[in-house]
DNA sequence: TGGATCGTTTGTGTAGGACAAACCATTAAT
DNA sequence: ATTAATGGTTTGTCCTACACAAACGATCCA
């Protein structure tokens, strides 16, 4: 009733299909992040660390929706390997800021480098430019989420 | 070197964005799938049923990515509540032609309306518009992929 | 007739992840 | 100052998804 004379058809849902496609590129890149000693899920809270600028675990947890015991072992494995550090957080030493190594950024790169041909695999039926669509759509959609989830983030005060 | 004046930035890489937010849809999705009996990889099946409509049970796994034994405990659960029918291939009797029943087109229109919140939850940060675009892309990889995964669809001579 | 294929059943193993309990260090409330 | 609450950690238990193997019946094909 508003202005467009856009056809009313039922709202498309692609949860099905985000699941679908999700689980067809995690399988893939399993084998590929394998050399690297990175499973999918290290490359996740990579990827949200990088994009965060660093987190509490807390928040992370909130962010991933993972239970907080599990972030630790998750956590534990990259710190094991020197791709993030745990400093104690100055404002509340209980805290620990947990942020991406330079080993950690350069690491990312290079999964996400050895990833493409996945990708290309998996998303072989978009355009270049559609791709790069999906991808903003993508981190638009989780960024929006994670700012939901981290509300009243005090540890960061330009959150 | 095509044409495109594009800036040369590296690509993107939507894997971990993909992973990060499928979880956070399907932890959703299952709590308000439950009431139905589903869980939200019966509605994966479902929802590529429909899309082929009809698909022999070797092909689904194909296109699913799931070994052929976990399809047939798949399969089961969802013939035991009448969702789809197995039946036989007139052309070749070794194969089970699986394919939704009414009930079960009506039980995934059901689910999708019911996953209409935890969409708009996920996907807040995205207009309509945005998400009926993210909808065309997800279905456009999927489709070209089962495309490439159905190699020599004897089955379905109009594939 | 014999070998290969589709589906099925059963069983085994592994991994992800939820959950609970107990603990330490630290902070905040009284 | 004592107490309660919080962030992180460890341990241990449990459940589910899933891959994988073996064996079977039915069917197709050479």
């Amino acid at each position: 009733m508003t202005s467009l004379p856009v056809v009313n058809q039922p709202p498309h849902r692609c949860g099905a299909l985000l699941d679908h496609l999700s689980r067809r590129m995690r399988l893939r890149s399993e084998s590929v992040l394998a050399p690297l000693g990175l499973r999918p899920r290290h490359l996740i809270a990579l990827t949200v660390l990088r994009d965060l600028g660093g987190s509490s675990q807390q928040d992370l947890a909130k962010i991933l929706e993972m239970d907080g015991t599990n972030v630790v072992g998750l956590l534990n494995d990259l710190e094991a390997e020197n791709l993030i550090e745990r400093r104690r957080s100055p404002v509340d030493r209980r805290r620990h800021v947990v942020e991406l190594t330079d080993v950690g950024v350069k690491l990312l790169v290079r999964a996400e480098f050895a990833l493409a041909a996945v990708e290309d695999e998996v998303l072989c039926g978009l355009t270049g430019e559609q791709r790069e669509t999906l991808y903003e759509l993508l981190h638009q959609a989780t960024n929006k989420s994670e700012v939901e989830a981290c509300t009243e983030a005090v540890t960061r005060p330009t959150c």
